[in-house]
DNA sequence: GGTTGACTTCAACATTACTTGAAGTTTTAG
DNA sequence: CTAAAACTTCAAGTAATGTTGAAGTCAACC
């Protein structure tokens, strides 16, 4: 018999929760919402292949960064169906994914920029100060606070052409 | 009469509402929470000091980048109740509050990185990957993508004892 | 002084992301 | 073979973050 001890070909759903610390209720849970997938045993119970570990993996990085499990779903549906995914096409969807993980990191960065210049600094004067009088500045653009959302923050604008400093 | 047209001293609901973009229920809600104050005409109807509208922008700001509502509520349980906050009272705040919020950001960047080096680099090889056999590398180190969360990845370490690159 | 819009409270509903529990089945260890 | 651990489904519960609706009150304008 050439079949020695080797690397375990499908896991259990209690060895996928301890594998990537996530609960076997919730696994169930994210196969009732499409983002994993499972085969059965002949006594019915769940029956995942290796790469299931790595799709928990991504969506819990997914949802770390703020993706909503349908969003996650969406994205995850564009690896190939019916057979385990390849190095490619993690690549692929990586590929897929970053620009928007960037983009979602300067917002923040933004967000952080501005509470540092609008409130951070005190402000030179409250009555001049957008954060404190969105109306007057922010207000005519437009509801909610838009100076936290890609415009500049009136009172500390030093480029008001939009050039960089 | 020396009192011309000023400066409206307190707000209703509905312009508070107007002027930060958020729903008058969530408004509301807000105040239920403790994330807000308000006090009250003759005829019961909220009125709110000018200094609401930064609190609210505060907290819009503050969930952007993924505090609770009831995170926020403590940190702004920090300013003096009793008085509008002063210049200085929305400084300190935001004192305290920088660090958390660069913290974060470097969170998030730790896993963009990883995710661009661990998925986006396709691995090196299925078989040696952390973040496809977590168990591996990773698995050693508890439940959890420890690898996302400020461990490194196994396969593409190159500083083995935690010096910078 | 009446109508209209803005406000009030309170309860119920909605969504996301799960967890818990009950009742029963399968697998594993001794 | 048996007892315990691990699994199954399905329904209900939980927590956060609000929204919606009913029933009534207040304020503003003509």
């Amino acid at each position: 018999m050439g079949a020695a001890r080797r690397q375990k070909v499908t896991l259990s759903i209690g060895e996928v929760a301890r594998r990537t610390g996530v609960n076997t209720s919730a696994l169930r849970f994210y196969e009732d919402k499409a983002l994993i997938g499972s085969i059965r045993t002949a006594g019915n119970q769940r029956c995942y292949t290796r790469d299931v570990i790595r799709r928990v993996s991504f969506i819990l990085a997914a949802k770390r960064v703020g993706l909503s499990l349908e969003e996650i779903r969406a994205v995850l549906a564009d690896l190939p169906a019916g057979r385990t995914p390849t190095r490619a096409d993690w690549h692929d969807l990586a590929t897929r994914w970053k620009p928007w993980l960037d983009e979602r990191i300067a917002a923040l960065e933004r967000i952080r920029d501005q509470l540092s210049s609008c409130i951070g600094c005190g402000c030179l004067s409250l009555d001049q100060c957008a954060l404190y009088n969105p109306d007057d500045v922010a207000g005519r653009l437009g509801a909610g606070p838009r100076y936290l959302m890609g415009d500049t923050c009136g009172h500390v604008t030093r480029t008001p052409t939009g050039e960089p400093p």
